[in-house]
DNA sequence: CAACGCATTGCAACCGATTGCAAGTCCGAT
DNA sequence: ATCGGACTTGCAATCGGTTGCAATGCGTTG
């Protein structure tokens, strides 16, 4: 059916290692030879089979790119990023939708199976331990959103999620806010927990503060706007730090339906600086995280790890800030 | 470096056949044989290599996923859908993220370079040639969200747009809306073409109708709300299609920058439904479009295709309904 | 006990490519 | 005219599996 190597071969009368060779970069092949085989193969349609050459050369090119947040719009900002920047270096997102899953081990074995070059862990709620079973497996991998850590087991890209939550804390105190809240991701999300405790952090070291917390059941609209109406039926603090900014999103939704006004009668600052966050119906204050750079980094280093396979595992952590809106009060 | 066949039938003590069929579904081969390698296989941790039975089976269980639109909100529940839906099928999807491109010749090339059994086009502005150029290659392919045809040349699944547009029209005109726009998305898109179609059908059928028109230049919140902006320097109709939720969503922003109330100082009504249009500060009336329906019905497609690659095209058109929320006033 | 039939097994070719190696070609230099 | 060296080229093995075919072994039957 498909035109393959020999068929080329065949019509321009040469050897099938001829033709292999005018297709790959820096090969031996007379000018002569390679314009013969050029028209034969153009003539045919010809375009080599990357499968059946991975065989030998060990390389797919394929990028296992594996996610667990589908429901958070942030997340088509990080695959538009995430699939440009590896196309444009020629390499293929193959995507693993982990729905519900938290064990690594079904699409370790799906990867290894379409050996992919390496695999990407895109998520901030999964522990290390899940990107590390992709290493141990032998899949050089990144975990992209990961915790952050000063010695990594597996490359890591991310931002430093304690300081984003002590961040938090501070701005809330600068403000005046005395009585305040955590709303946060789901409570076994590693990115939940860290923003939390960096949060608390900084709240213990003020203690005129008085402060709470809860755990929405994911990062999502609805459940931040859920946890927020839970929220109100008792005593709201008066300024609450959500974990990201579609948690903040529903919380503003459900401020809303109480009448209450972001800004003046609650504070709320969320975190990611989302495109959604800049709208003038949301107009959210909020800590920045700079997606597009963390991409890039993650899809360099994957790069770098197909040239080196034992890289020393890396922790890339950049630089949040502070996006000033409308849902927090002035500084005092 | 990893475990091949060769290895566990070193270890089985049996012939790499023997291997291979106990691996491979409806094979003969002995309950004895078949657990002296399951024994072996377990205890290399070999697991078959996808790729490589694909040189000689011709099946490769990878599905191109070709789109185009990774800034409309919509697409994150299309491609969590559809990847739910392919995996569910033991089918893996390779994603082709278009950015700017509009000729299908490297997507083809990559796909065919990757032997994928089918391609997807998720996409409802790329015209039908796009989809053909997969099938004219010989990719079994299915256009999702595509133009709808009585008799198209490949699979379509998707809504009649030419009749949303219809609809919309009527809506308006029910409510007593007399001057009216239409808002569609960029001009070269086929949805767009479409809707704006029937919604000028429907409007000339009532010559007391003043109608208007431009297209955004994107599917997305600023075009939108650009658009939009730019009609309310001029003069305003009473009511709008916009076609799409994001489209309406930007323009909602935009009126409320003028201080205009969507449903009593101006009406708009959406197309798509997404998850967004239900929240309380968007409250969008809308026409429905049953995303889940249209994926899963593509997705079965794709396997009856796989199963007869020479299925005579069909198109499976969906119906759409009207979801009154509260950005058109009510019903004369 | 021999012959038969069937399930199981291994051999070897093949899928579409790559690549080390040896043979062949071409050219200029001596 | 001869030689040496640098390029080209094709052969054949290989990557990790699959599969048609023939051989083997087994139990059963007459």
């Amino acid at each position: 059916m498909a035109v393959t190597l020999k068929d080329v071969a065949a019509l321009a009368g040469v050897s099938r290692s001829a033709v292999s060779r005018t297709f790959t970069e820096g090969a031996s092949v007379s000018a002569k030879t390679r314009s013969k085989v050029e028209k034969a193969a153009k003539e045919l349609g010809y375009s080599p089979n990357a499968l059946a050459s991975s065989l030998t050369t060990g390389r797919t090119k394929l990028i296992g790119l594996i996610s667990n947040n589908f429901h958070n719009p942030i997340f088509l900002e990080v695959f538009d990023q995430f699939t440009r920047a590896l196309q444009e270096r020629g390499l293929r997102p193959l995507i693993v939708n982990l729905t519900d899953e938290t064990e690594p081990a079904n699409s370790v074995r799906m990867l290894r199976q379409y050996s992919v070059d390496a695999a990407i862990v895109a998520s901030s709620t999964l522990p290390p331990s899940f990107a590390k079973a992709f290493h141990d497996a032998g899949v050089p991998v990144v975990h992209t959103f990961g915790r952050s850590a000063t010695s990594p087991e597996v490359h890591v890209v991310g931002i430093d999620n304690v300081e984003c939550g002590r961040m938090a804390a501070r701005e809330l105190r600068a403000r005046g806010y005395k009585r305040i809240g955590y709303l946060g991701g789901p409570k076994d999300a590693t990115s939940a927990m860290d923003r939390f405790r960096g949060f608390m952090e900084e709240v213990e070291r003020h203690p005129v503060l008085e402060v709470s917390h809860s755990f929405a059941g994911a990062y999502s609209f609805e459940a931040g706007r859920e946890e927020m109406l839970r929220l109100l039926k008792d005593d709201p603090a008066e300024g609450y730090f959500c974990g990201d900014d579609i948690l903040s999103i529903g919380a503003l939704s459900a401020l809303s339906d109480h009448g209450l006004k972001p800004g003046k009668d609650v504070g709320i600052i969320g975190l990611n600086d989302m495109e959604m966050s800049r709208w003038e119906s949301v107009n959210l204050t909020t800590i920045h995280q700079p997606i597009k750079q963390i991409i890039t980094s993650s899809v360099d280093l994957v790069e770098e790890m197909l040239k080196d396979p034992q890289r020393y595992p890396e922790a890339r952590i950049f630089p949040c800030r502070l996006i000033e809106r409308g849902t927090l009060r002035p500084r005092l």
